[in-house]
DNA sequence: TGTTTACCTATCCGAAAGGATAGGAGTACC
DNA sequence: GGTACTCCTATCCTTTCGGATAGGTAAACA
């Protein structure tokens, strides 16, 4: 089996590749940022055949979210490609698999584990752990409700309330109505405030 | 040698404790948390001496920074703790020397020093790599000047122009100055923009 | 049926933020 | 001496926020 590990922490990479070495995969090839490993899979392609597997890390420079992987599906659509991290959100991982990933495997899963599912994905097959994916993101947040979400999502990118409301379509005044509801649940003391908190959260 | 290595992320943490062991350490606990991390040292020392070395992931739940350093010092002052992390940054690195920590380890450490880093910190030596640490911060920063960078640092605290002006014996008009020249520097749109900016480079 | 909840709109107001423009003081450098 | 840069202050103005208050619709629920 030959694979190829993409992780911008060299420690992690490296353990992992040596994880999986012991499972008995026979090549494991390494990368650190996400042309380096276009490039690695460029090479593999032209020398025959391309890699059962390439692990890409949800975090890694030149990833850009969910494009890098885009980027590799583009490039080599038949090259099987896995993402792997340790703080994407189910719904990254859903849009992972949508987007053409092979599977998602979260750095949360026990190292056991995971000899099997890239034998799985390796074979093939789609590999995502159920309760991971199951998980629903909107109780996280605070008890706020959807609307409000979508509005601290706004607040989130640096929107005004006016374009926030453009956006959802709604009038300004409502996002007003929503921003200062949000701030109040979650106890911050501004917009600026919401954003931050959110995103200490991980909540986008 | 006896190591305990408390990180979140299953498979890091057994893939790093894996590579430790092939390494030639005689015992390697782990950890997902602070308090399972607080209740193994104690369990170690009631049975006699604690651990050569334990290492404490710096995003890890119950951490909160360095705050969970601290703890794990004021519980067991004598055992030598260190902190290995893949986003902290080197003002950390140094905060986390300061507070009592042997060593600091960046993830992006290439794997086949960690052995290395571990046998010297685990006889008593401090160990933290000289280039992680020199690295300087303002330089990421966009080229934003001492001040503005104070001013950022109260905007990602959600204060308000009238507050950062108190709390640095400003007017408030020449902190307005420094919103809305800093704000143009690092290509924010506003101050919740470059709030979120700042938070997603890990300048604060 | 009435009640609760989420959601949307409205008007009015003061506070905060954002921008344009113009200076002055201090330091560093050539 | 001149130049460049940071830093601080000022006035004037417009836009955006934040908050209070009031009311309406629709769905969910007991």
């Amino acid at each position: 089996m030959r694979l190829l590990i993409a992780d911008d922490h060299d420690l992690v990479r490296d353990a992992i590749a040596a994880l999986l070495r012991a499972g008995g995969c026979d090549e494991v090839a390494v990368a650190g940022t996400l042309p380096a490993a276009l490039a690695a899979v460029q090479a593999a392609v032209q020398s025959g055949g391309g890699y059962d597997l390439v692990l890409l890390d949800y975090d890694m420079p030149g990833m850009d979210g969910l494009e890098g992987l885009a980027q590799m599906k583009r490039a080599f659509p038949a090259q099987a490609v896995a993402i792997i991290s340790g703080v994407a959100r189910p719904a990254a991982a859903r849009e992972a698999l949508e987007a053409g990933a092979i599977g998602f495997v979260p750095k949360a899963m026990p190292a056991r584990s995971i000899i099997g599912a890239v034998t799985l994905m390796a074979s093939g097959s789609v590999f995502a752990p159920f309760d991971f994916l199951k998980q629903e993101e909107p109780p996280v947040q605070g008890g706020l409700t959807a609307r409000e979400t979508e509005v601290l999502r706004g607040l989130c990118a640096g929107r005004t309330n006016k374009e926030i409301a453009r956006e959802m379509d709604l009038q300004e005044v409502t996002v007003k109505l929503h921003v200062r509801t949000l701030t109040r649940k979650i106890g911050a003391r501004n917009r600026t405030h919401a954003a931050m908190i959110a995103r200490e959260n991980g909540w986008f």
